[in-house]
Parts: structure tokens; sequence; C-alpha cells
DNA sequence: ATTAGCACTCAATCGAAGAGAGTGCTAACA
DNA sequence: TGTTAGCACTCTCTTCGATTGAGTGCTAAT
């Protein structure tokens, strides 16, 4: 049995008709909506063999289709180049708000996962660039407290990091400035993950010609740097839009709705779920095709962006395997490509000085 | 009729009852379960009064009743003082992990806000400090690129902003710490809101005697200084344990899932819910109280934070109604004091040094 | 190869019957 | 006079059979 031109027809319009109601899809209808010209009695004969085939089920003998995962895989990869060309206008223009207010990273992402899940009604996702793998340009301590002060790390991507450092003694405010600037010196090009004893040993040594009273503190400084700047953020995951999955007739189950909402709420596994994805600029994972099995309904649309032409993060989209992927994959597109825009715009060196 | 001792009792039964199970409690339930040494009758007549009264309601006419708001208000009113006193171990373990976490408000927030909401099981918020009523009291500026710019400004209360400034004209970074300075002395003093067109002009004087011919992207910066810092982010809510209300049997409507959901999910509502409560340190609105008929089947437990005596924010419970009053207020108590506690720890100026 | 016709299937809906929890009232009792 | 046993009554909730209706598969005619 092959796939037939008139196979292929039905097949479409019966996920076109699933995608839009949630309802299996009987013969009557495809016939009288979708205009092939031939019988209900004619379509039933395809939808067997269609079902055969693997492409349909039916819920009860007496039901009508509904298309399985193997469907919508074939579905998705008939309209791939189509979607992926398909710029959606209403989204490009959206996008432009992240823009706008776009200064730093956190809001970018914040604002950007917010429309990916406003736009595409599902539940959305970005991964945040890992830190620890971004490479430093410049430090600068901020005073704020006798014993307090805030550590600004400025990466070479111009990713802005600040924490906050309660010291044990006081830092010698007056020199400040001098302490900045060594740092800066001595810890420029390097990652965050790189510090290790060996370069504590030697920021020790330059600090102390600073100021010899100050070393506690000073010491202090240096053994957070060495010890905690490594480990940051490993897996920064923004979502939004988890509680939009009420809206979706397949989880008008509550208990359903609790099992997704508890598996999608859990950053851990859903950082874990990325992770797997392989480093395709994107990915669509159908159903049982994803490898959690609290995912077996649903479909997982990924996409990555970048800067400087790596790729520092992910953002994707989650939503029921009956979802309008036309849609989702094209709006997933260009977010990632106006992420990418967008990083690259705020992010980017302007100039080569290194003052 | 007067609320006599056995009224008393008995309301009280009922309410204990209904909070436990959300099930509309019978005479039988009562005269079995809590000891009173009357017959079913007996409960049967002051339960009639009872409801004359306006405290109890019948769903329908042959079914058990259910405790009314005013029926929740007397609870309260009654267990005021003694929840008020009722420290939570638990809770003051938990909190002792925000403690030791801290450093950043954010986090600090993000952290309380969440561990109210897993001992609570109810949807909590947190509304953060207005930071334009803040005092400023160092500016550090830190250069990231050719034209774009770190701002670093920190707090009488230690609180720590940053904003990424993108000037059209190059910063002179050579200058950046001297303008750091004048900045700093300057404003320091002043609240964000406070700096207006007066003070703009004779900063702008200032900043002409370090670098004349920087002046464009000076001009820029102290434009950025007026009329933005003002405007910080005027309603930042913390929200966490939105979704804990799937598990609640009087949200297993959809719909009211949803409408709920929708409501607490909009930060300008809730921003203008803990707005109109007043400035006592604990107030609990029950059902009809609350000022938005959204929450006319909930209740609302909130409480202030401080810093330095003043208060500078607020935190609050949601639930239904039918809540664990004694729980929850206990639990609000302890979370407001314990934030004081930490900010305290964490924002008192530790010295007067003003370097 | 297509299609009209028809018997068949099965979920969903509807309604009547029955169960059960609870009340209000009355009359008896301490 | 307050309390209580008894009983009829009310109303929701569940159960279960009947009905409906959408849809199929098969057969025979075109």
């Amino acid at each position: 049995m092959s796939l037939d031109k008139r196979k292929v027809k039905i097949l479409k319009a019966i996920i076109a008709s699933y995608i839009d109601n949630a309802e299996a899809v009987g013969s009557r209808t495809i016939s009288k909506k979708y205009e092939l010209g031939v019988s209900p009695a004619t379509i039933r004969n395809e939808m067997s063999d269609l079902e055969e085939m693997g492409f349909l089920t039916q819920p009860h003998t007496s039901s009508g289709r509904i298309p399985t995962d193997k469907a919508y895989r074939y579905y998705v990869d008939e309209l791939w180049t189509k979607a992926l060309g398909a710029q959606d206008k209403n989204m490009r223009q959206i996008i432009r708000i992240v823009d706008e207010e776009a200064n730093e990273l956190d809001s970018i992402l914040r604002n950007s996962v917010r429309i990916l899940s406003q736009f595409t009604k599902y539940t959305s996702f970005i991964v945040a660039p890992q830190l620890k793998k971004a490479v430093i340009k410049r430090i600068q301590l901020v005073p704020v407290d006798e014993n307090k002060i805030l550590l600004v790390i400025v990466m070479q991507n111009n990713i802005v990091k600040q924490v906050m450092l309660k010291l044990n003694k006081p830092i010698p405010f007056d020199q400040i400035d001098r302490i900045s600037a060594t740092l800066s010196k001595k810890l420029s090009g390097y990652m965050l993950e790189d510090i290790n004893a060996q370069l504590k040993e030697s920021l020790i040594q330059e600090l102390y010609h600073i100021r010899e009273n100050a070393g506690d503190s000073l010491f202090e400084l240096v053994n957070f740097l060495s010890t905690n700047l490594g480990k940051f953020e490993d897996l920064n995951v923004y979502s939004d839009g988890i509680t939009n999955i009420l809206n979706l007739p397949e989880y008008n189950d509550l208990d359903k709705a609790r099992e997704f909402i508890s598996f999608v709420e859990d950053k851990d596994s859903v950082a874990k779920l990325f992770q797997t994805e392989n480093e395709n600029d994107m990915t669509v994972s159908i159903g049982h095709e994803n490898s959690y099995k609290e995912l077996s309904d649903c479909s997982l649309i990924t996409a990555t962006y970048k800067f400087n032409g790596k790729i520092i993060g992910k953002i994707g989209v989650i939503g029921p395997t009956r979802m309008d992927y036309q849609k989702v994959i094209s709006a997933v597109k260009s977010m990632s490509e106006a992420m990418n825009e967008i990083i690259d715009q705020n992010f980017t060196e302007q100039d080569n000085n290194k003052e």
C-alpha cells in the first residue's frame, strides 16, 4: 500500500481538522468541508488504509479517526521548509517591543518568553546562557557598606553579572578602584570556571602590593571569586504561560493538568529536557519522540539562540501533539532569529578599544 | 438571641470541620466528633439559631450548614491573639534557608514568596519595596562598551539597583571614576523621584568641569537619570504557588480556576489589591470584605515588612475563605518578622563611615 | 474504482428510581 | 423549660437502562 496523492490529501485534511477541533474526524466531515470530489464511503476506505499504515487511530470502533504521532511527524516533515520560510508579521512586530525595552539580558529573556507564550498560547521556555562559560572583560567593585561590596563582572559578550559580597573584615574603600583595576587586569580573558587555585595565588600576590594590612578581606574576596564564580546558575530556565494549558480541551481533566504543570514547573527537568535535545538549530519532538513520558501527549519545538555564531541558549514551546505546527514552528523560528539580532545589537562590542 | 457559650462551641466546631473537609456539616457529625454532650436534635436547634443570626447558611434545604463570611470573621477575631502568638517552628526553620542564601534583595523576595506558598499551600505574594522612595547613597558607573555603561545605584538602605545605559555618544572612559564620584556627591541624599530639572542643571554644570568635549554623552546620561529614575518599577510583585489552587476542591470547576488564575496573574490588579489594604501590620480580608469581586470566595491575609521601622513592602496569602486561618496567619506573621530580620541584617549600615 | 444503503457499534445524553444525608417539627421527657 | 427521640420530608447524588447520534464496515449496485 502506498501513500498516494489522495491519501495524502485526506490525511492532511484529517490532521488540519483535528488540530482545529480536538475531535475525532469522520468521513462525512472530510468529504463535506474539504473538496475532494469523492463520497464519504471512498474516504472511509482510504481512512481504513491510513489506519493500517499507522497514520490514524480510532479512540473506539465507532468513532472518527485521530492522527497518530507518525501522522504528525509526516505532516511536520512536509510543511517543514514552508514553515521555516514563513515569517510571521505579527510576531515580528511584537518582538520589536522586546528590542525597545531591552537593556539587561534578564529582561530580554523574560520579555521574550512571555511574548512567545502569549503568541503561541502554549507554555514557553528559554534556557539562559551558561554564565560560567563566559569570558571576563572587566571587574568593578562597588562599595555598599563597611563590609559589603557589590561585585560587578562585565563579560566579553557584554553580559553583566553582579553579586553582593558580605565580608567579615572591612575592605579598604580608598583603594577600591585600584583593586578593581587589578582584578580586571588579572582576570580578563579567563572564563568564570577557569578561576582556579593557581590564578588565585598570583592574584593574592598582586593585591598585597596595594595594601598589605587589608590582606584578610582581600583574601576573602579572592577566595570567593575562586570558589563561587565557577558554579553560577548552571541552569537558569525562564518559563511563561504554564496555565495556558487549562484552556485546552485535552487538559479538561484536572489530574492531567496537574501532572503537566508539576512537570513543567520543575526547572531541573525542563533544563534536562532541553539539554538532551541536540544542537540543531530547530527540533520538533512529537509525542513519544520525547524523552520524558510525561510529555508523551505533547510536542516540543525548540530552537537555539546565538552570540558571535556560538549557541548560547535555547528556546522552546511545549503544547499538545495536536498543535498548530505551522504557526508554532514559525513563531519559534522568528523568536530565535529576533533574539539573535537583539542580543547582537545589545551585546556586541561596538569598538575594539581595550582602554 | 445571644451567642451563648454552647452556640460558640458549635459554631467553632462547624467551622473547624468545614475547613477540614470542605463539606457542609450536619448535626450528627458535630455531635459525634466533637464532644458536646448534647444530641443532634439540640444541635439542630442551635444551628437553626446560628443561621438566623447570619453565621451559617445551607446550600440547599436538606443539606448541612456551611459557615458564612460573618462566621469566619468572628472565628478570626477570636483566634487573633492566639494565632499571632503562635510562632511556627517549621516555618522558622525553613526561613533560615532564605537567610543563608540571602544577598540581593531580589533573591530574598523570590525565596521568601516561594517558601510562603509552599508552606501555606496557597498562592502567595510579595510586593517589593518602591525604589523611587529610596534615598541614594552612592552611584558608580561601570564601563561595558564604547557607548554602553552600567549604572549602579547604591541606596541608603543598601539596596542596589543597576540599569544598563545605551548612549549615542561615547563616554570618556578615562574619567569614569571621577564622573561616578561627582554623581555620588551631588545625588546622594536625594530620593530617586527627587531628581528634577533643577538638580539636573547643577549636575550638568559640575560635570562640564571634568571634560568639556564629552558634554553630549554626559548630557544624555544626566537626562536619563532625571527622566527615568523616578518611575522605577512602581509595582513589582512577586508571586508563587498560583497553581496550588488546582488542588483545592472548591476549584474543581475549571472555569472558576481559570478566573482565579487570570486575576492573580495580573500583577497590576494584585498590586492595587495590596495598595488598598491599609497600613496595619496585619490584615485579614474575608470573602466579600475584599474589594475585588473576583476574590469574594477568597480570603486575603497580608502583613508588612519594614526597614528602619518604616514599612517598605507587603506580603500576603490568598486562599479560599475556608482556609486554615490559624496556620496561615501565623505563617504570614512569621514570614513578615523573618523578613524584617533578614533585611535588617543584610541592609543595615554596619558603620557610619561616609568614606 | 466508486458509492449508496444498511446493519452495527459505542460514547454520550437523558431521565427515572433509589439511596443517603440531613433537616424541621412534634411530642414526650427530666 | 430545655432536651431529645422519632418521623416525615427534602433535595442532591448516584446508578442504570433506554435512547440518540455520529460514525464505521460491509455488501451490492453502478
